[in-house]
DNA sequence: GTGCGTGTCTACCGATCGGTAGATACCTTG
DNA sequence: CAAGGTATCTACCGATCGGTAGACACGCAC
């Protein structure tokens, strides 16, 4: 298993994070490893298959980030507090591999049938087991879990897109203002959801 | 004013919030329209100028949705929520309006130098002086009233371009409790941060 | 050495891309 | 009818798209 994979792989993920499937071409990504895309198709068949291969490194990954923060951190609020932390200041990778998952999930509607084989599903359910541990959340449903799971992912995600059009608009310094108190509010919202008086407040 | 340009515009819309601004031909917008690519480009001179024409108009319809609740519900908070809910069970043009702003959240990094004319500016100061007139909020900064908008607008924008991942994955009666439990959680969220108790709640 | 798999290359394919040029039809205004 | 603007068309441009074919170089096993 040669690194040249994951060399290729880390450039992929970067143009495919920044312009989508359809905006970046074999050349550029050949370009980019310092090959041409004729290599790049002799190592992963067609483009299709190169961006599914890389999708599936991303949720590897990210079922790995959620491994590492329930190994880490005892109760549930604290677990998925981290993990949005992580998310949030990562990388320069990491926030191409969220990148990349939203532009999939907007896409998704041209492929509707690759659907069910979305290769993210472990990563989900590793978020509803993490919060099922939480105080107050055994009786739940599966949906109410995700539900919750999916909201404060969301919260974050669309935050994470917003940087360069947000810090451009309204200047650097008031981005930094906004996103503290974005964090703050995040903050709040997870310990609303799975904090200590959480359980008596789901009230239904 | 002939209601060929809002024909185009509708059909455009659609194309582009489904295959994003690199996924689609001028072509294809024509032959959706009826018309060839040429007489596309003799309206709007170019496909980047369409692009923008659009983005445009879904400013202009989004302002008009927060002014409609504005005048419709008497607190913040009201008028918050139905805004969300608007959003989240308009009609199929209200959902492709979403996705292509996501779109060209993530696509803005190749365009940097646009942001500061990003269209959607009018719409976010609105949703702040929204926030602004909440009981409470009349103290707190511009950044804490964004961060607040913020948090709600992408929890709810990242449910809805996942419909499809999602009831593709878990199959369509999981998805419909999902969505409910997404809801009752968004109500929550916006009870919390501008309901009757969140003035004492903010603390800072 | 011989054979074989791996990685990369040049050269090329048909299709499609955004955009230009120029002609034709229509509709209004004189 | 004549003039001019509007909308659409066919035909074409150079560039680029994803993908194929075939050759060359390398390293390793026999």
């Amino acid at each position: 298993m040669p690194s040249t994979r994951d060399r290729l792989m880390e450039h992929a993920l970067y143009l495919f994070a920044e312009r989508g499937y359809w905006g970046v071409s074999l050349a550029q990504i050949g370009a980019a490893c310092g090959i041409t895309k004729q290599s790049l198709l002799h190592h992963y068949g067609s483009k299709d298959q190169l961006y599914r291969q890389l999708l599936e490194v991303i949720a590897e990954d990210l079922l790995t980030l959620v491994r590492e923060v329930r190994s880490t951190h005892r109760d549930a609020n604290a677990q998925m507090w981290h993990l949005l932390v992580l998310l949030d200041s990562g990388d320069a990778a990491s926030h191409s591999r969220l990148r990349v998952i939203m532009r999939e999930l907007l896409d998704i509607g041209e492929r509707a049938e690759t659907a069910k084989t979305w290769p993210l599903r472990g990563f989900l359910d590793s978020l509803v087991e993490l919060i099922a541990a939480a105080p107050g959340w055994s009786e739940t449903s599966k949906a109410h879990r995700l539900a919750t799971a999916y909201l404060l992912l969301g919260a974050l995600k669309y935050k994470l897109i917003s940087t360069e059009t947000l810090s451009g608009m309204y200047g650097g310094e008031a981005y930094t203002a906004f996103e503290t108190a974005h964090r703050n509010q995040l903050r709040r919202a997870v310990d609303a959801a799975l904090g200590q008086g959480a359980a008596t407040a789901l009230g239904k």
